[in-house]
DNA sequence: TGCTGGCACTCGCACGCGCAGAGTGCCAGG
DNA sequence: CCTGGCACTCTGCGCGTGCGAGTGCCAGCA
């Protein structure tokens, strides 16, 4: 276990170099922080540090550096996480409230992320499958071509084109519309198919085909690599990110434009709060030197999405974790509202 | 005039450069290019291509690149649009064709074109002001609270919440919906303002002020900067930009961030065919060191929307040029399909 | 008039060197 | 267990040098 003293320490290398990008001496610190003790002793205080793995020289006779560990440690015990002002969160609801629908509010809501934490933001749409019906519309665009546009209590909407089997008079259309609006209008939508099931069975023989392909075309957008959307944006801010570049921002590039990596990344956060994945946690290659913190958020008491931001593994934990926190709580208002 | 050897010192140069990144000698050029003349005759001809302008030296004793204005002449006179080959209009054809909705055809189309280019691909919706409408609906989300959803022809759905200054019963709202689409239904969308504006008048008085503002509503989905959205990706391939790196790159991200830079950006091309803005022909600074190429595209004879790419000005113009051209075309005819 | 070979010249770049500065580890003393 | 001191190690930087690519110019030739 690490003296109260080491952990201070360590929470002042890490203070110190995520504000300089530089790896820290025992000199420096004892000046910028009042620990009491001489730079002898923090260097004492640093080699067990090192020993133990929280912290390593990128060269002999250089400063030290926090590893993943040591981030982890500090994220776990040494920080909290950092409260937005009252200022910023007049802020982050103004900006929000002018959105005009569902887009417009992952739009903004990437691009404040992004400005707030000046990392890259990244926003799922919420989730199909852990939303509600609002209502399910059909309508004829050939006779034998309809188009079934989904919609949400989150505001998401979507849409496939139909082709049937058979033409499909107008009765039965609004046949099938009122009878599929009156059994999945204000259900979960995970319900859904086994609400629709039986469906075929109540119409004329010659209609069955349609109604099963409407069906199956309805079933196939809660299939889960369709279901899932989502925006990205600051990706300038990654140019902020170290010296040698190319190399660096290249990986991580590469995996934000992989919607699948993402959505894993931000899936693999269990955590109801906010959940951070340091460096070599994260599963994909390319984001082994990046950090990601996420959070759920949602209209009510469940989670119908995440959101999150990836930046350096050296960021700033507490501020980014408040921006992330504050933002998908008011997100999760506006979506409440409409 | 340019002699026209001159012309195919400046092709040769244009193309080595593109090929190598990298300065070319006079001596290079001879042996690459069976110009039937000796290097000292060529550095002649670049001594008087530097003169007009087309070339220049980065630094004294170096090669010569091809200036703004070389890459003009070239990509107007020397060089033509590549076509695209068999197999390549095939796999762009498959790739589009397992399409389900509108997004998924721009996000497709987005991955294609970068691909293909490996470069930045940008997509534009299409305009709801060059489209047709397909439907409107009305969905009651609350007695003074509706929801509106917009269907056009291309397969765009936009909706918008509205809050009624009156609750609104469920026959006016059969009734507004009826109206409202046997005015407007397979009418083009930029001439939606003037077949509603005496809608209002057919209702009672009391449920005027909910039709107005469901009007206004829908009139202000048409306004300007509402209505144009756009995907970007393949932000991977800026990686390949240049040595010199953040500072090249750092601008383009940011500009890329920018949706009215981009909208601005495939706004000003007025050709019908494939346009070509190279470096400082684009007036937003941070694109200064970058071409576009765009085309617009659409489901039948006009343009409902721009694509293009985005990168160096030192790119392969006409391989460009023909993928973009293709991947219009039958994202065209995709849409003219849905 | 236009092309060619030859020649001197100019620079940028990679390499090697040495130096200063920061930071460390270790040790002996309080 | 902390502290001051000391020798050591390494990186980064500035500088001078040599090399090579590429140029401009000129005189000769078709």
């Amino acid at each position: 276990m690490l003296s109260e003293r080491r952990l201070q320490v360590l929470r002042a290398i890490v203070q110190d170099y995520v504000g300089t990008e530089e790896p820290v001496g025992s000199k420096a610190l004892t000046e910028r922080h009042n620990l009491g003790v001489s730079p002898a002793t923090v260097r004492n205080d640093m080699a067990a540090l090192e020993d133990e793995g929280y912290i390593a020289q990128p060269h002999t006779s250089a400063g030290r550096i926090p590893t993943d560990k040591g981030y982890r440690l500090f994220v776990d015990k040494l920080a909290g996480v950092k409260p937005m002002t009252a200022p910023e969160r007049r802020a982050i609801q103004n900006f929000l409230e002018g959105a005009v629908d569902l887009d417009d509010v992952v739009a903004r809501t990437v691009r404040l992320l992004a400005q707030l934490t000046r990392q890259v933001a990244v926003v799922q749409y919420p989730s199909l499958t852990r939303s509600t019906v609002r209502h399910v519309e059909l309508l004829a665009l050939a006779p034998a071509r309809l188009m079934l546009v989904l919609i949400t209590d989150t505001g998401r909407v979507e849409q496939r084109v139909v082709d049937c089997p058979a033409p499909f008079g107008e009765a039965s259309l609004a046949d099938l519309r009122a009878r599929l609006n009156s059994r999945v209008a204000n259900r979960r939508f995970a319900d859904v198919p086994g609400l629709v099931e039986d469906l075929p069975e109540a119409f004329e023989h010659e209609d069955r085909g349609t109604v099963s392909t409407v069906l199956s075309t309805l079933l196939e957008t809660l299939v889960e690599e369709n279901e899932e959307r989502l925006m990205i944006g600051g990706t300038a801010n990654l140019t902020r990110f170290g010296h040698d570049f190319p190399l660096t921002i290249r990986p991580v590039l590469e995996a934000l434009e992989e919607q699948v990596v993402l959505l894993k990344l931000l899936g693999e956060a269990k955590d109801p709060g906010v959940t951070v994945r340091i460096g070599h946690e994260n599963a994909h290659e390319g984001l082994n030197s990046t950090s990601v913190v996420s959070v759920g958020y949602g209209s009510g008491g469940e989670a119908v999405a995440k959101l999150g931001v990836v930046g350096p593994t050296r960021m700033d934990y507490p501020g980014t974790m408040g921006a992330v926190r504050a933002v998908a709580r008011y997100v999760g208002q506006i979506l409440a509202e409409s």
